[in-house]
DNA sequence: GGCTCTAGCGGACTACAGTCCGTCTTATGA
DNA sequence: TCATAAGACGGACTGTAGTCCGCTAGAGCC
């Protein structure tokens, strides 16, 4: 479990907050990691939809209010579990090489960029639908959405700059939802038929 | 409320059961429509999320064991809710005037199915969400999602048949599920700009 | 080391979805 | 009209998400 989930990684869930970044409580620290530990654990070993929120205080050994004040709720939690994932994919796009970092033309890059998401998905489903759909609307407000969102709007403006670019992108992010993606694969979609027909969609919607 | 409602109505949800199909009982006929009736009445005046099935049952004056064996959950009621609305939406499609009937350029009528679910969209958000979200994949279950799958499939078949025509089917549909446009709503996004929006590219992608 | 005050702690509490099963109602057919 | 069984009824029960608030412990200051 990496130590990379600070409480600035919470906040990300959240539209910008200004304030006094306080540093971290010890105890505050150990029972986070605690937290992450045991959900971490516990996920692998039942599941994610067959583990609640007490038995993770339990086996963390903390009392439930601390789980929540810390992520708010089940979403939040999944959502820092992902989180360090999450991080190794944007800093692929933002600095690494291309087609999946700057260097590429954009359709390129929009290609990478659904393609390097459905395997992400794909292995981690469970807990992306606990991140998206543990409460309304949770995905779209969290941070790494309007990252991709922000990076899909800006390529689909240099690619067919025709289209509106902000709708554009949450249309293309839209069939990468972790349930229709669970419910695509349960129903005999292969995951390379999806990369392919992603692909295919992405290049005949932004190639002119 | 409308009596169209009946129990093929709720197998509707499930995928095609065979067997015989027993008359409604008078007295389960009865609680059906009562119920139906207090939950609209309960939506219409508090709001979909703030009314609990307890509330509901206690409201049509029945016990809550009797909701859920007429509805299974919280999102089969609401497709009860929905039906009547959308089955006006499927005849149009299927027997109506083009471009929504049958007659018109394939692509025009993906562009008309698309815009006048917008529309539907839009007017019941509430409901919508209740159906999709209230439990994991329920969308993709409903009868209703794959008879919307199904007429885009075809046409998609027609206009562009290079393309994966079961794959763009679903592709189309996910930026009209309903958490997504209830935040693109929230975001200040109008109607018109997303049926503007969601029509350009539509035919970017299915033009050749 | 001791004081203070703020952030964090934790478990009892609430509210709600969904299940279960003993009881009662309706449809049927003799 | 009555007997019977299929099936509906309903409310007590379970499990879980999320809240609340009196109590505790860590951090900074003297």
């Amino acid at each position: 479990m990496s130590d990379s989930n600070g409480p600035q990684s919470v906040s990300q869930r959240e539209l910008p907050v200004v304030g006094t970044p306080r540093p971290e409580r010890a105890d505050a620290r150990r029972n986070r990691l605690r937290v992450l530990e045991a959900a971490d654990r516990l996920f692998t070993e039942y599941g994610v939809k067959n583990v609640s929120l007490d038995a993770i205080a339990a086996e963390a050994g903390v009392g439930k209010g601390t789980v929540f004040r810390r992520f708010g709720d089940r979403a939040g939690l999944a959502v820092a579990l992902l989180d360090e994932r999450e991080q190794e994919l944007q800093a692929k796009i933002l600095t690494g090489p291309p087609p999946l970092g700057p260097g590429a033309p954009a359709v390129d890059r929009v290609v990478a960029f659904l393609t390097a998401y459905l395997d992400l998905l794909d292995r981690h489903v469970e807990l992306f639908m606990d991140s998206e759909n543990a409460s309304d609307g949770a995905r779209y407000r969290i941070g790494s959405y309007n990252l991709w969102h922000r990076h899909l709007a800006h390529l689909v403006e240099q690619a067919r700059p025709t289209l509106d670019a902000d709708h554009t992108a949450h249309v293309l992010l839209a069939p990468l939802a972790a349930d229709l993606h669970q419910s695509l694969r349960n129903r005999g979609f292969a995951l390379d038929r999806l990369k392919t027909g992603t692909e295919a969609i992405a290049r005949a919607l932004l190639t002119t």
